[in-house]
DNA sequence: GATCATTACTTGACTTTGGCAAGTATTATC
DNA sequence: GATAATACTTGCCAAAGTCAAGTAATGATC
């Protein structure tokens, strides 16, 4: 059976090996790997040995002896530090540093080489990835952006539209009248929404729009609940469950007498979420909407 | 100066490290990394040496001696080939097969502690991302995916509304009444359009939209060139002028005698664009528009 | 302020890794 | 049927890397 951590495995895989291409000689200084990530590593600002043992995880006897041999090429300086007499301070000569320049240079040069297959859009679409990696699997990696639920702002009108369009035609078959008629409710809304009565949520992580929710008035007892919807991704993390008590929350301290929405039978994780919250179902029709057979339902919560 | 190789330069580096962690006694199953990587590959079925020589760049020399040292351990079983008699068929024994197993559940085991950290909607972007890398930096990578000029489908409406309310906020600085504009206006093209004298493309490669621009009727002589748009990314690859060309060959073979289209001063790229490809400009206009001031300018080309 | 533990290295002794070149048997190619 | 190429194998060797023990300095504790 398969597992999702063997998509990381395989990862690991592709990786070790595309490393391992740079790795014999590394980039033709006669260097081993090792020895010109210490090299970088002294470049980069590491000032002693213990510090680049342990970034890069090496045996501090080979260390030293790699350090030795650096200094007695005349590419490293090292003096006994101030404050702590058991250190040297590392330092590369002006040798040292002419050499690492060239290194860089070429390994430039290679990385360039690597890239000129790549046009633009995928070449960006390159370096997000990397920092996505990064940014996932370091340890010391900010903890993950909290998700908020965000007043609506530009660009979220026609991404809700889309994504509604899409996941319905992917989830339910629907046709292009839906992405439509989402377009007119967001429309509406936006133009002529009643700023403290309705509102609308967006459920965002950083820049990523997770999903909606909107409540907009019916009358001065009434309040609708529309445009509910959670990204596939984002299901499962108690986030609908947020989001429905939010909108509701909103409907009672508005004055609303009660709430109502309108859903299709196949829904049923979202039925599930509305009866657990105090919805019950009003009633049952079956209608033909947007090229499917489907069973429209009425719920309402008296709040 | 920062170059881009830089990016995947210290991707490398973080990836080299990320690696190593896993290095030394390799699981500790006292092999080390090339061996067990060697196990691997026969476990998922290389059949000879010189395969796996290759695949992982190894020395076949060191892989011989590994490999000899594997079918002493009794983890290997090695047959002369009966299809090429220089070749041995490798398999691995009931011992080694079992050992592999153990290996790569203490392999599984490390990865789900990795991935525990992270939630859904992380690890969705996070094997997103490795794809991403594999299918770019793989040598046997099909060639990217061609940009194709595709009609409209369900959910182009809301993205391309999105993006251009996105971008214009973003480059010119545009309020939200560009994006209520612009969704006005697909949705007129959606529901009314004429299927046969009026026509979108939108820029796609895969699933990615890259661009838009599309071509309406005034009247049987005059068609409107409008919502012409392209991601930043997927600029300077010639697309625009593409897209551009489609556009004016298909009002042409219509039987269009002049095309028009209304634009703005700052957008300088596409009114090069614009005045290469023919199109002159008839007026220019200040207004106050979407929360800007801005010189609205009218093009028109014969056709 | 003496003692013990810890850190930051160094050194010696050793094993493993893996590169290079030369050799053998087999297969492909012209 | 000669020549070239492939699929290994073997010997030789240097470099890479490990392990354990040692020194000197610092930090922690009572």
């Amino acid at each position: 059976m398969f597992e999702s951590a063997d998509t990381l495995r395989a990862f690991n895989r592709f990786y070790t090996r595309q490393i391992g291409l740079l790795d014999r000689s590394y980039l033709d200084s006669g260097m081993s790997l090792s020895q010109g990530r210490i090299l970088y590593e002294i470049h980069d600002g590491k000032t002693n040995a213990s510090q680049i043992a342990q970034h890069l995880s090496l045996d501090e006897g080979y260390l030293s002896r790699v350090l030795a041999g650096f200094t007695k090429q005349g590419l490293l300086k090292r003096q006994p530090s101030k404050e702590d007499r058991r250190r040297s301070d590392l330092s590369l000569t002006k040798a040292g540093a002419g050499l690492m320049a060239q290194l860089i240079e070429r390994s430039r040069k290679g990385a360039k080489e690597r890239l000129a297959t790549l046009d633009t859009v995928e070449r960006e679409k390159l370096f997000a990835a990397m920092e996505t990696i990064q940014s996932c699997l370091s340890p010391e990696k900010p903890p993950s952006l909290p998700v908020e639920l965000r007043d609506i702002q530009i660009g979220d009108l026609g991404h809700l539209a889309s994504r509604h369009g899409v996941l319905y035609a992917k989830e339910c078959g629907f046709d292009q009248s839906f992405e439509l008629l989402v377009t007119d409710i967001l429309l509406e809304f936006w133009r002529n929404h009643h700023p403290r009565k309705e509102r609308a949520w967006i459920a965002a992580r950083g820049d990523q729009v997770l999903g909606s929710i909107f409540c907009v008035r019916i009358d001065d007892q009434t309040a609708k609940l529309r445009l509910f919807h959670l990204e596939p991704t984002a299901r499962g993390l108690g986030l609908g469950q947020r989001m429905l008590e939010t909108c509701i929350g909103f409907a009672c301290d508005t004055g609303y007498q009660r709430m109502v929405l309108w859903t299709h039978e196949s829904h049923e994780a979202a039925c599930a979420l509305y009866r657990k919250n105090g919805f019950t179902m009003l009633s049952a029709t079956p209608v033909h909407n947007f090229g499917q057979d489907l069973v429209e339902q009425a719920w309402q919560i008296n709040l």
